[in-house]
DNA sequence: ACCTGAACACCGTTCAAGT
DNA sequence: ACCTGAACACCGTTCAAGT
């Protein structure tokens, strides 16, 4: 198949051909040894990190590598396609934990590692919430939460509501980041602060400090992220611990 | 104040004023009884949940509103603006429920609702991840949360940790449900199936069916939800019950 | 064979001219 | 006083012309 019209980016995705190699283009860029698949994506992941996934346009990015604009169109079929392979990027960043010791610890070290790569990477959430991604980087994750949760005895069933479960939580827990949220708009939020009338909201009120903390730091997600890892504990110890 | 530079979007939405009480235009589409803020947001939010938070356009929101594209900055000083009031609509969508019986049965509703309503509007989470919003709209339901939590028993930062999964869960299932993604691009996923090496990835292929199968409907949601509420039933048995 | 400027059909928003 | 077309500076992508 020559890049024919049915090689959808799924397909390239489920390859694992996110390094280009069914092209060697020979231009300028090329031979400063510059431009390739993987090159362009990783610039693009890194400008949409530091100024937000909007900010990132074909004719920028392009500027950045030194190219014009049209040239990434013989490296990626659309923008789409090359968001895509940006989020891939990223998801290859996750490495997977260590298989010794309980399923707990396991378990808590993946999505763990898959909140800090979300944290170096805060255009990661965006990039992948508009977009479903199946790649074989993304998928090695998956795979790996698996392999943690049947071994430590969740039927299929169970495991695979316990993974998606955890995947949402923690990409919903990046989504709402206000840490990755613009500068801007962060001053507006605290300035103004959360002044609402306290015979309305009391409760909200009563506890502003603490729901302000909630939202610094990855402290709050591994309070959440335990909290999940007791329900799971629990539901494994009410369906029989005889596996164990 | 006579809508000066400083009155900001949080301002306006902090005073709840997302009715446009502080103008009352007499266009020909206002005479009609079509016109306001609260009209515009609606049509904007409908628009958003029907064709996708990217296909709403200022042009093209004002052509279904039949009035000129510039005619909505007389209401909103940008689109995000708009866009901000439009989230908010559906925020103020949840119904808070009763608050009698078990705290766990009342949170159930509570967070079951916000789901409900973020199935009803499948743009709510795009809208909402894009940029934090603070309004009166979406205080409500934190501040309901607050309220199931603390009367349990929770402390104030335990029950501000609880929210914060919670809410975090709930609008991550949102932003990861492929039924609120194109149907063209579900296509292309389901057709292309997850067809990886078994060799590689054999935890995945071996529960295929269960992974394709939290990807439907809402039961999965529910499923995560009540390991999170489990989790939290045993930190508050943990922490001494004399409080029931 | 590969790269890319010009052009097309958009976009949010400013501005000045309409009524 | 209120509404809005034209215009500006963008955008992704097509196309045809460059080398």
């Amino acid at each position: 198949m020559a890049r024919g019209e049915t090689d959808s980016r799924i397909d390239r995705m489920a390859r694992g051909e996110t390094r280009g190699q069914t092209r060697a283009p020979t231009t300028r860029a090329r031979e400063r040894g510059e431009l390739s698949r993987e090159e362009i994506a990783e610039v693009a992941l890194a400008l949409a990190d530091r100024e937000g996934v909007d900010a990132v346009t074909m004719r920028g990015l392009a500027r950045e590598l030194g190219v014009g604009a049209m040239t990434l169109y013989g490296y990626f079929r659309s923008k789409d396609e090359l968001m895509d392979a940006a989020a891939d990027r990223a998801a290859e960043e996750v490495s997977l934990p260590s298989r010794e010791g309980p399923w707990r610890r396991q378990l808590r070290a993946l999505v763990g590692e898959m909140h800090r790569v979300l944290q170096r990477h805060p255009s990661g959430f965006q990039l992948r919430s508009q977009r479903p991604l199946i790649s074989r980087g993304v998928m090695r994750t998956t795979n790996a939460g698996l392999a943690i949760l049947r071994e430590a005895g969740f039927d299929k069933v169970r495991a695979a509501r316990a993974w998606r479960c955890l995947f949402v939580y923690t990409f919903g827990f990046a989504g709402f980041n206000p840490e990755s949220v613009p500068e801007e708009t962060r001053q507006e939020w605290k300035a103004r602060g959360l002044t609402f009338p306290p015979d309305e909201l009391p409760w909200v009120v009563d506890a502003l400090p603490e729901l302000i903390e909630t939202m610094t730091g990855s402290d709050p997600f591994f309070h959440g992220l335990d909290l999940i890892l007791d329900g799971l504990a629990a539901q494994l110890e009410a369906s029989g611990a005889e596996e164990i």
